[in-house]
DNA sequence: ATGCATGTTACATG
DNA sequence: ACATGTAACATGCA
């Protein structure tokens, strides 16, 4: 489920918790979601603190704690934040539970492909101190852009726009998305494309991170109907522009839908 | 029962 | 260094 923007809904979901202590901790420890550290540990860390921020960055979010503490949180491909009501009971895949006055603020992922983590420090985490460039900052111009797919020449743009070193946050709908609303099919390789199809590629891409920031971040609503994504698990979806039939096929190791009368 | 899923990583191979 | 393919992870859904 989560791409850039599902995330920051998600994130946002928790804002409610700010500025509130955190009054008990549950975890199921053994959970996958936790890696190598253990549920008890993030127990131990967060019972007492007080929840004082939180950003994203692509499909990661940052939680920051009283005292230096910050908890990382990554969806994987099912994971939720939600809000319980104070006695409200707890479900099945709630990984992660931070009781406050305001709710239990929840983590929760049925297939447990999501991530928990801690980390110690005044300042911004090391590990988040050096993310590449978010897609929708005013430094992601059209120069930074080519200068990123510089060794990339002989890439799949299927696989490319999913690289996350590149471009932070993009995910399968919104790859397919963008090549759709370029006009250039996934399959094609980086060094195929002419400088207007580049241009174009630089242009859908900020397109659909904004559109998607502006639907599906504020409220979870779907992108407008003369969007692929309204389309492209349908069965027998059908192109908005074109109003013929949409392929769908293997590219990269993803399901990768496309317009073949639209994309080139 | 089968196949598939808005994600990432490790590993083998070219 | 770059690129590709596969499997693995764990669960729910059609």
């Amino acid at each position: 489920m989560p791409e850039l923007a599902e995330v920051a809904y998600y994130c946002s979901l928790w804002s409610p918790g700010k500025g509130r202590r955190i009054k008990r901790v549950q975890t199921h420890g053994a959970t996958r979601c936790f890696r190598e550290s253990s549920g008890e540990s993030v127990e131990n860390k967060l019972r007492g603190r007080t929840l004082k921020d939180s950003r994203t960055h692509g499909k990661r979010m940052l939680f920051q704690f009283s005292k230096g503490a910050w908890l990382g949180l990554h969806l994987g491909m099912t994971g939720k934040l939600v809000i319980r009501k104070p006695f409200e009971e707890l479900q099945k895949h709630d990984h992660l539970a931070l009781e406050t006055s305001a709710g239990w603020l929840v983590f929760n992922d049925p297939r447990q492909f999501g991530k928990v983590e801690l980390f110690q420090s005044e300042d911004l985490p090391d590990e988040w101190a050096n993310f590449p460039l978010e897609i929708l900052s005013l430094e992601f111009n059209y120069k930074y852009f080519e200068q990123l797919l510089g060794r990339r020449k002989r890439a799949v743009l299927k696989s490319l726009l999913l690289d996350q070193t590149l471009f932070p946050g993009v995910g399968n709908w919104m790859a397919d998305e963008i090549l759709w609303k370029a006009r250039i099919r996934p399959d094609r390789r980086l060094e195929s494309l002419s400088t207007t199809e580049l241009k174009a590629l630089f242009d859908t891409l900020k397109f659909v991170c904004r559109g998607a920031m502006k639907y599906v971040a504020t409220d979870y609503s779907d992108p407008p109907k003369s969007w692929l994504f309204r389309h492209r698990w349908k069965p027998g979806g059908i192109c908005p522009k074109t109003r013929e039939d949409l392929s769908r096929s293997e590219i990269g190791g993803r399901t990768t839908c496309w317009s073949p009368a639209w994309q080139r």
